[in-house]
DNA sequence: CTCCTGTGGCTAAGGTTGTTAGCCATACGC
DNA sequence: GCGTATGGCTAACAACCTTAGCCACAGGAG
């Protein structure tokens, strides 16, 4: 019997496909093990339980999150800035909505946790919009928090099937990407 | 043995209290008996599973935000009632936080779901505020997933411990408040 | 007052899932 | 080529949700 070659990252990224497809909650240690060509006992060799799987699972979309934004940004400022980097977000929480689920509700163990650092990544990313408005230094750590807040609040909404008119949801992020820029143009 | 009284309202009561102790997803069916001093197989005479008693929990929590805003917005308008508004969800989800995140990821069932009812009525709140700007009739439906979104983003991350400086969050949040009411007012 | 019925408790039991313990074979380093 | 750590496995246990089926109490009918 070969050996199925796993390991750490292997386990989390299938977790990480599994929790697309099937809403991270439906992410059970036997399913995945079953997906993985393995019983789930043996999971535990690379991963300390569900909790850390989940917990991997958070920095492998936090890391591919800050990947798309920093690709998003490339070359934009002001307000192509701020609606292409609205658009990355709200993708990828349409598209891997088990990925983005994992984001939320998760802490910080370790100083040194990469999930803080994946973090800090997207975080600057978001930095990068202000720097192309002329938002008072004193304000910017407020400026992030609506920019977070807003956007996290509309792809928790979406993904949850918060919106009744599903048709006019493109035409309200539109409206909202503008809202924000208009406010941040002081 | 006297019988212990309970029934649907009382039990979905007395879950939304445990999971605002130990957090929604702790709320077993084991603990909540214990706490209502009965066994656990009791409480599927009131209730029809775990599923259910989440929804019971979504409409008492939409219930009682219904009220808070409502009483939140009495004789306020504009910039006065957005804040107070704010403030009135803020404040649910902070001493809230199991009742809260039941609102989250729950589905309507039926045509006559008390939960659709009960939704409706914090919408209703939400566009009273915007009758007090003057928005183009056509982008209301916009201005309110704006609030949505911000406000309950906001709530979703503060509630995670999302942010850091814990100390700002307060000041970002009337910042934010100004931000939308400038924006508003166009 | 007595009986009858239905409601709301209970114990027992089964299925699923997370997790640990302990075994054994494989792949790699010397 | 041999030893050793690694990475599979089976077995087993605990927690939880849920169902089945029993029994006692409460309240109304006669």
């Amino acid at each position: 019997m070969p050996r199925a070659g796993l390991d750490p990252d292997v386990v989390a990224a299938g977790a990480a496909a599994l929790a697309d497809e099937v809403g991270l909650p439906n992410v059970t240690m036997g399913l995945l093990a079953e997906r993985l060509g393995v019983r789930s006992p043996s999971l535990y060799k690379h991963v300390d339980g569900l909790a850390d799987l989940h917990h991997r699972v958070a920095v492998l979309a936090l890391t591919e999150l800050g990947d798309a934004l920093r690709d998003a940004l490339q070359g934009r400022a002001g307000r192509d800035a701020l609606a292409a980097a609205a658009t990355a977000i709200r993708g990828f929480a349409v598209a891997h909505p088990g990925r983005y689920a994992a984001t939320v509700r998760v802490d910080v163990h370790a100083p040194d946790d990469p999930l803080a650092a994946a973090g800090a990544r997207v975080l600057d990313s978001l930095a990068a919009i202000l720097a192309g408005y002329d938002v008072d230094p004193a304000d910017t750590v407020h400026a992030l928090r609506l920019l977070r807040s807003l956007f996290h609040g509309f792809a928790v909404l979406e993904a949850a099937g918060g919106f009744q008119l599903a048709t006019d949801v493109d035409d309200s992020f539109t409206w909202l990407v503008e809202f924000v820029d208009r406010g941040l143009r002081g």
